[in-house]
DNA sequence: CAATCCCGTCACAATCGCGTCACATCACTG
DNA sequence: CAGTGATGTGACGCGATTGTGACGGGATTG
């Protein structure tokens, strides 16, 4: 079952996190100007206020589909009140949908369970650009300059973490705590060798190093 | 462009008759008790009225999920007023979305208008031309590099499914949903057997394996 | 109504993924 | 340049996942 990524312009999405059970499912973020804070994998379901602090919803909401990143993202606008002409400006900035505010947290489950069944039918793809890295994340797939790089799920998901952190040093427990594998508790050395099997695929398919060892702290995906 | 066909319970759709220009894109029906009075290929929008004089909308609602001509609709529910638990219910009912009402001529267009654009991208080709692979859905019938591909039945559903969405990572469920075998359940491990034989009937015409596995989680159509 | 075909399930074999270990190699220090 | 600690990596083995031949019931065909 695919993870529910839900991005909220309010501060619902903390009062969400308390409310889901299963925290599998569903990840919960807070949407600013900037668009989301981080990238994920699965399908984005936004919802946006009309009224915001910073920006007018409107815009976040065409900013959103101007990023490749995020324009396949199932953008609901909240209105405050059900003015059609709203709602038609809504509709026309890229919105999918929209419902009249305020939002709760029943509204906003309900909507992405009953709409999610539909989404599974857009194909579009979310991708990474890293210079000459591309990450497919609906394919699940990697390329260094169009050559499919073979990588096995941990190393692809490793990939896609430093993917998501560039030119950052990741120590081995960001890494560890960044691919999710906290139980059973992993030998920090096992990281090693997680880059060692990395680096070795991308090199198998022509590929450079973009991981540099940083000695006695970790390991930087170089870009740039 | 696929044609667009419209379901209302009111008589909006006598309105919306006159009111549209491009009458080879759209269809209006009226939606009775018993469902749609006829039957129609494509895309299908319905609005049902939360209150009907002959039966709850509601009611209407699941009727149109249980019945397997019907259950693929788009069903938008038009509430009287903004009442949550209303909304839940509706949603709970198999509806994809509601609106407030009373409904509009504009209201339907464009709401059909924004969420189609989606959907289209779904039943438009009768004929796929992916790589070597073509795939021709008037005659039924697969051809690798010109050779032809025997496919039993189920065989050639499965191939549909992943040429509608390559490059993407399907999870057997969503292969099974996607071939529409919900009922009985289907083990998940029969998907493998399928991807078996369908990887074998295209060897068996002297193609290659255009599907990946990726453990764990399912297969791709790679595709470039 | 017999013959054939199709397909879902099962069981077992084959393969794969990955965490760990052990040893080789490297980089920094003085 | 020796010493020390950190990193690179081949090998191993367990457990999980996938591939697939065989079987049987149900549908389809002639």
């Amino acid at each position: 079952m695919d993870v529910v990524n839900i991005f909220l312009t309010s501060e619902l999405g903390e009062s969400l996190e308390d409310f889901v059970h299963d925290h599998r499912r569903f990840t919960f973020d807070r949407l600013g100007p900037e668009g989301p804070r981080r990238l994920v994998e699965g399908p984005m379901w936004a919802f946006i206020d009309w009224v915001l602090p910073d920006l007018a919803g409107l815009e976040l909401c065409r900013r959103l589909r101007a990023d490749p990143r995020t324009a396949d993202a199932h953008v609901t606008m909240v209105l405050e009140e059900d003015d059609p002409e709203d709602r038609r400006r809504a509709l026309r900035a890229g919105a999918d949908d929209y419902v009249v505010g305020p939002l709760t947290r029943t509204a906003v489950l309900d909507r992405v369970l009953a709409l999610q069944s539909r989404a599974s039918e857009r194909n579009a793809t979310r991708r990474f650009e890293l210079g000459a890295l591309v990450i497919d994340m609906a394919a699940l797939q990697a390329r260094w300059d169009g050559e499919p790089i073979v990588l096995r799920p941990n190393e692809f998901r490793l990939l896609r973490f430093f993917a998501e952190n560039p030119n950052r040093v990741l120590t081995r427990d960001d890494l560890i705590n960044g691919l999710g594998k906290r139980e059973p508790p992993i030998d920090e050395r096992t990281v090693d060798v997680w880059i060692g099997r990395l680096r070795r695929s991308i090199k198998a398919a022509g590929g450079g190093n973009p991981l540099r060892t940083v000695r006695s702290l970790g390991y930087v995906f170089d870009l740039g």
